[in-house]
DNA sequence: GTGAAAACAGGACAACTGTCCTGTTTTAGT
DNA sequence: ACTAAAACAGGACAGTTGTCCTGTTTTCAC
C-alpha cells in the first residue's frame, strides 16, 4: 500500500518566501479594502496558501495586521516620504516631489484607496493597544524625519521663532487629511492644492522668520 | 381561548422616535468602533429594538450606515464647525474657537476616537458608490462654508492673490489630518499644534497680501 | 540513519454576520 | 365597525468569520 499517496501535492519549503507572499497580499488588501473588510479565508486565495501554512507563520489575524504595520506599511512610508524627503536639496522641495509623485501615481491607476497607514490608523488605533503603538511609531518617525530636515533647512540662518516640530506636524497631518479628502472625492485636487499650499507656506515662513531675524521693521524688498 | 395572551408586550407606536434612536446608536456605534465592526444584533441590543423594526425602517445596513452620515454625521460637521466659523468674527478665530472646544471636549472623555466623517470616509469611499457621494458632499459644504468666511473677511481690502478655496482645502486637510494623528498616538497635541500653526497661517497669508497689495516694499508697521 | 522539530496540507468548528420570514399589534381611512 | 396598511415582535436562515485540529512532508542536528 502507498504510504506515499498517487500525487502528493509536493511542495517546496520555503518559510520566508511564504511569509513575504502572505504580508505582501494581506498589505495589499489590508490598504485597499480594510481590515476588517479583508477575510482570512478570502486572503488564503489570493495568496495561494493554506489555513496550515497561515495559522503557522501567523497565529492569529491580528499578528499578520501587526506585520503589515511593522514590515509594509513603515517601508512604504520610508520609501514614499521620509527618504525621498532627506535627499531633496530642501524640505520644500522634497514635499513638493513627494505630492507630484504619489499625484501621478495615483492618476496612472486611476482610483484613490488613501494613505495606507492613515487607512489603517483610523481603523485600528481604538480599537487595540499593539495596533496603536505600531502605528504611532511611524507617525512619529515621518514627522521627526521631517523635522530634522527643516532644521537642517535652517542651519547657518539663526532663526529663533520657527518651529521645526509644529510644521513638520503640520506637513504629515496636511498630507494626511488631503489624502482623506482625495479619497472620499475621488480626486487628487485637494492633494495638489495642499501640495501648493505648503510648500508657499513654509518658504514663507522660513524667509519671514528670515527677516525678522533682521531684527529691523522692514523686510528686505526683492525688486 | 385568549386571542389577546397573558401580558402580550405592549408597545407604542412611535416609528419616528424609533428611528431616531436607531440612528443615534449607530451614529455612535460607528463613529466609535466603525462601520464593519459594529454588528447588526449588537447594534439591536444598543438602541433596544428588535429585528422586525430594524428591517421595517432599514431593510440594508446600507440604508442604515446611509442615515447616519447624511443625518448625524452631517448635522455634526454643521454644529461643530460650519456654524460656529460662520458666527464667528473672522475665519481665524471660529477656526481657533473650534479647535479649543474639541480639544477640550476631547480631553474630558479621556479618548481620542477620531473625526466621524473622517472615519467613516476612509471605510467606506472606495466600498461603495452611494456612500462616497453621501462622505463627498459633506466634505464640499465643509470647505465651501470656510472659503465662503475668508471671502467675507478680505471683503474691503482688494487682495487678488488670495486663493480661499485653496486655503479652504487646506484648513479641512489639516485638521482631518491632525485628528488622525491624535487617534494614532491618543493625544490631542496635533491637534494643539495644528491649531497654532492653522491660525498663524491665515493671518500672515492675509496680512501678507495686503501688504503686498499696497504694492510698496514696506509694510505697515504697527508700533 | 534516526528522531525531533519545523513547515505545511486540508478541512472541521462554533460563533457571528446580515437578511428575511411569519405572526401580532397598532393606526388610520372609510 | 371594518379593513388595509403600517409598525413592530421574535426568531430562523444561509453564508461567512477567525481559529484550531489532525495529519503529512520536509528539514536538520547528531
Amino acid at each position: 500500500m502507498p504510504q506515499r499517496p498517487a500525487s502528493p501535492h509536493r511542495r517546496t519549503n520555503d518559510p520566508e518566501g511564504l511569509r513575504q507572499r502572505l504580508v505582501d497580499a494581506a498589505y495589499i488588501a489590508f490598504s485597499t479594502r480594510g481590515y476588517h473588510s479583508t477575510g482570512l479565508h478570502e486572503l488564503k486565495r489570493e495568496a495561494g496558501v493554506t489555513g496550515g501554512a497561515l495559522s503557522h507563520h501567523f497565529p492569529t489575524k491580528k499578528a499578520l495586521g501587526l506585520a503589515v504595520i511593522q514590515d509594509r506599511v513603515a517601508e512604504a512610508v520610508e520609501l514614499t516620504w521620509i527618504t525621498p524627503v532627506k535627499l531633496a536639496t530642501t524640505t520644500s522641495d522634497g514635499i513638493q516631489a513627494v505630492f507630484a509623485s504619489i499625484i501621478s501615481e495615483l492618476e496612472r491607476k486611476g482610483t484613490v484607496s488613501g494613505c495606507p497607514l492613515n487607512n489603517l490608523a483610523l481603523e485600528l488605533s481604538c480599537q487595540d493597544k499593539d495596533f496603536q503603538a505600531a502605528i504611532e511609531a511611524i507617525f512619529m518617525r515621518w514627522r521627526t524625519a521631517i523635522a530634522d530636515k527643516l532644521r537642517a533647512d535652517l542651519r547657518g540662518s539663526t532663526i529663533h521663532d520657527f518651529d521645526s516640530e509644529a510644521m513638520a506636524t503640520l506637513v504629515v497631518a496636511t498630507y494626511s487629511g488631503a489624502m482623506a479628502m482625495a479619497k472620499a472625492c475621488q480626486s487628487v485636487a485637494p492633494l495638489a492644492t495642499c501640495a501648493k499650499q505648503l510648500t508657499s507656506i513654509i518658504q514663507n515662513q522660513t524667509s519671514l522668520a528670515t527677516h525678522l531675524n533682521l531684527e529691523s521693521g522692514y523686510p528686505v524688498s526683492r525688486s
